[in-house]
DNA sequence: GTGCGTGCAAAGACTTTGCACGTAC
DNA sequence: GTACGTGCAAAGTCTTTGCACGCAC
């Protein structure tokens, strides 16, 4: 059978309610830049500024147009490099749709010190809505304990439209 | 909020179980195809063919290389389109993962006529495992119900690695 | 001061498309 | 006989990489 390989998805810390995000989320990628040694750049800062002022999902694109918006030049390279290691950080997940006749392009969301990450993907007006399925986890946990497995995460998606009447 | 757009997922009609599965998929694939005013070609039936053939997953890479094994040859161009055509006919779905370094590539599953949709990914191995979840059908559909949508699919995936001990 | 980071442009991977010829119905 | 299908190669899209210069630590 061909095999993917996927990647690690649970944030780095289990997030608080009414978490105060902008700062703690600078701090969290700086720990996690020195950490590795890696440096912590305006380029790489304002990137995460322009993410979390992002509402919902987002893609490359749409970041860059928001940093140039904001004033700020990034260059798509720089771009997709702190968006891998923004991903590394666990603050940020990637998700992938089905899309109809484009190529797949990837989106992205921010999942640091937030709940939601299910989706109901909206068919009739292509929205994308994040709600939060507290059961989920303990299906997914239930399923894994049965199986002898240790859950890291998941991915769930619901397609609907809106019901007639 | 920046929107992709997503495609319905059901199989054209339910599937039985011990469903014989060549034949009819075949005639089903025909007449969708007729239903359009499309042909049904060697080539045609060649993908289709192998596809039954694969075990899970695969690539269109893969299925191009199972058609040559089998003496046929088929173009890539070919191939995506008939897979395509097959996608839209409710036989295959697309599936996509979470790649690592790589650029996510599309991988297909044959879903007409079968049953599990859902999968545990094994992150330490690298399988992907399909299970069936019933009660994720009814969770969907009473999230649904709740927000007045109607359930056209789901997509649900388990990132998991073997428990220690 | 050194090593990591950045921008730019070129390269890459997968998928789609244009075109001339071929074939299912 | 006609409209759709196929193969090939070229084009596209999103993403990554090589390289020279620049900056965080």
């Amino acid at each position: 059978m061909p095999v993917p390989f996927p990647m690690p998805l649970e944030p780095l810390a289990p997030p608080d309610p009414n978490f105060e995000i902008i700062e703690p989320l600078c701090a969290v990628f700086r720990r996690k830049l020195k950490s590795e040694g890696l440096k912590y750049t305006p380029e790489r800062a304002h990137v995460l500024d322009a993410i979390i002022r992002m509402e919902g999902l987002f893609e490359a694109d749409e970041l860059q147009a928001s940093l140039k918006s904001a004033g700020y030049h990034v260059s798509k390279a720089t771009v997709y490099r702190t968006i891998r290691l923004l991903q590394d950080a666990g603050i940020i997940h990637r998700i992938l749709f089905f899309d109809d006749d484009r190529g797949d392009q990837a989106h992205y969301q921010l999942v640091y010190g937030r709940t939601p990450h299910d989706l109901i993907i909206h068919l009739d007006s292509r929205r994308v809505e994040e709600i939060n399925i507290p059961e989920l986890n303990a299906l997914r946990d239930r399923i894994c304990r049965d199986r002898n497995l240790d859950p890291r995460g998941h991915r769930f998606q619901i397609f609907a439209v809106s019901a007639q009447r």
